[in-house]
DNA sequence: TATGAATGAGCATTCATTCAT
DNA sequence: AATGAATGAATGCTCATTCAT
């Protein structure tokens, strides 16, 4: 069916760009991983580019789902810090951290992509900005702090990690996933 | 004098990296760029990737020396938080930003450039650890924080913003440095 | 009905071979163009240059009428003349003229269809110059005339329309009949 | 030296152009014609259309020439008859016909080439009816004559040569030149 | 009979690198 | 030291044709 073999282009794709990077990846070598020939892979993805746009819709959905989850009602507090054992050990997962960090550096500079981006970081902020301010008028959190700063830094803090890991792997997960719950209880948290 | 036309020409690469990405540069436009034919270019350079590993190296020299110097001596936590607005500035800057995810994107592939980042890291990391233990001897740092996962979650946030800053901009400079300098005293003081 | 299939995929090719040039039309674009899948097409054309080559030999036949219906029996001159407004208003005819112009230079490369060309070719030559030379006899054209060379001039004009006509849009095509009629009684007739 | 090796480049092209289309000559083929690399004929040539775009140049000038050294002073009609073998020789030259073909094919759906075309056409076109009208006022040409429509069609008969010459080889090419100076004095000649 | 997904060789073009001058 | 023409393998993509359904 069309979906299906759209979505094993994708992780051949993403396997292949992970392993080599995007620009070093061959379509030919997508074709061989997606055990697909380059005539019939052009009827799946219209180019390259669409490969890569494809897979940064995807990874920001992801990303999005992992983060929006938990604004809507309870104490985001709280919320953040059930959340971050899996966004810990998402950015400890290798092929994901070089993904993020391929289609990051292509969004820098392909606009299309760029667009993809910046369309979900503005669903994403506006979630994370209006959860904040709920907090503090529910008074859970710290009233003096500013939304859109704080927003700004968490979201960076998330976005550099996976890189990190990719070059420090000795600090143990669950060590990261206590010192960012206290983090954020005490950055974010009234009293 | 040959150290003089080197640095042309890195800067010159730097300007086309950042502007088109690494791979969607050719040694043409190097060296129209830096004013120098192909012949002349390959005698400063034998290869892309040394001009892509000579990058590296600086700017992670640069880098370094931002934290570097406040390590040394007195309250880290201060230390930090005067180097903030020189952090964020840097972080704000396009042309750097481009840049930095562009070698960091290649770290991620390539071993002999990786191995320049995980130099620098590892002396960063280390130099940012003995300055938060030697804070805890001194009672300026909170003596239950976890030393590592702390320097790993505030690099990673350095690490993260120059990414965000080319996608986010509605944020002003001194409110980032003011929140960032507030989470730094809440998170890393005693008391 | 098979024929009427065959005949309006040709139709369909015609239109795009006209558009686009014969090389710079792909075979999905006649499929699309006659609303027929790529299986279905070949079994109507055993290829690409099949479609070519029922081409050439359609119009090389309605060019052959046109010509040939109007040497069997009265003078020559007056019946070419009075075949001028036809011939002139197809060679005025764009899709035609293009069409004209991409089989004939098929048929310069391409043996088979350079034989449907031949074929006809000398038929219509043939006809030409018999009906020149019963004219000479009859006393109608003159004498001194050389048929062949004649005919190969004649007919040479003809091709040169419509090549002509594409580019050149500012002599009438009244203008172009009357003045050709002249020539002809002039180069032809007797007296 | 740069003009010579893009003329000899030209030439390659031109030979296998004639021998096999313009679509149907891949680059590589040229560059073996022309014995330099890919890379090298891309110096000279920023692309195929460039190629085709300079013959069609090179060939419209020559042609243009061919007629023009003609129109300046004397009587047009006897000018015309003395160019007449040149002309008639060109046309059965087989790789200029077929050359010519190719371009003429090419200029019905390339408008830059179209462009080039019309260019010339309308100089050669505007020099004969100039000509033609200098003659009706000398007395030289028929004053009846309507110079426009005369003058495409002589241009059309011209046209016509190289690709019936492709076909047609049993007229002597004397025969050709005779009988067309006869036509010309017939139809152009005042008396 | 008809479909349209699949094939894979082929295409125009690019680019890191070399080397005669 | 410097030039810039030359190399040729590699790239993203196309297209006539086939064939399982």
């Amino acid at each position: 069916m069309h979906k299906r073999r759209k979505s094993e282009i994708l992780s051949a794709a993403a396997l292949c760009f992970a392993a080599k990077g995007v620009h070093q990846t061959s379509m030919q070598e997508i074709c061989e991983a997606a055990a697909i020939s380059a005539g019939a892979l052009y009827r799946y993805f219209e180019s390259k580019d669409a490969i890569i746009f494809a897979l940064a819709e995807q990874e920001r959905l992801e990303n999005a789902e992992l983060i929006a989850h938990l604004t809507p009602s309870e104490d985001i507090v709280e919320g953040l810090c059930q959340a971050l054992p899996e966004i810990v050990a998402l950015s400890g997962d290798e092929q994901y951290g070089r993904l993020t960090i391929e289609i990051g550096a292509e969004a820098a500079r392909n606009p299309a992509i760029a667009e993809v981006f910046a369309r979900n970081e503005t669903e994403l902020r506006g979630a994370l900005v209006d959860a904040l301010k709920r907090g503090q008028g529910r008074g859970d959190v710290d009233p003096s702090l500013d939304p859109e700063a704080a927003t700004f830094l968490i979201l960076a803090l998330f976005d550099g990690m996976p890189g990190r890991r990719l070059f420090v792997d000795d600090v143990a997960p669950d060590r990261l996933v206590g010192t960012l719950a206290g983090f954020l209880r005490k950055i974010l948290g009234s009293a």
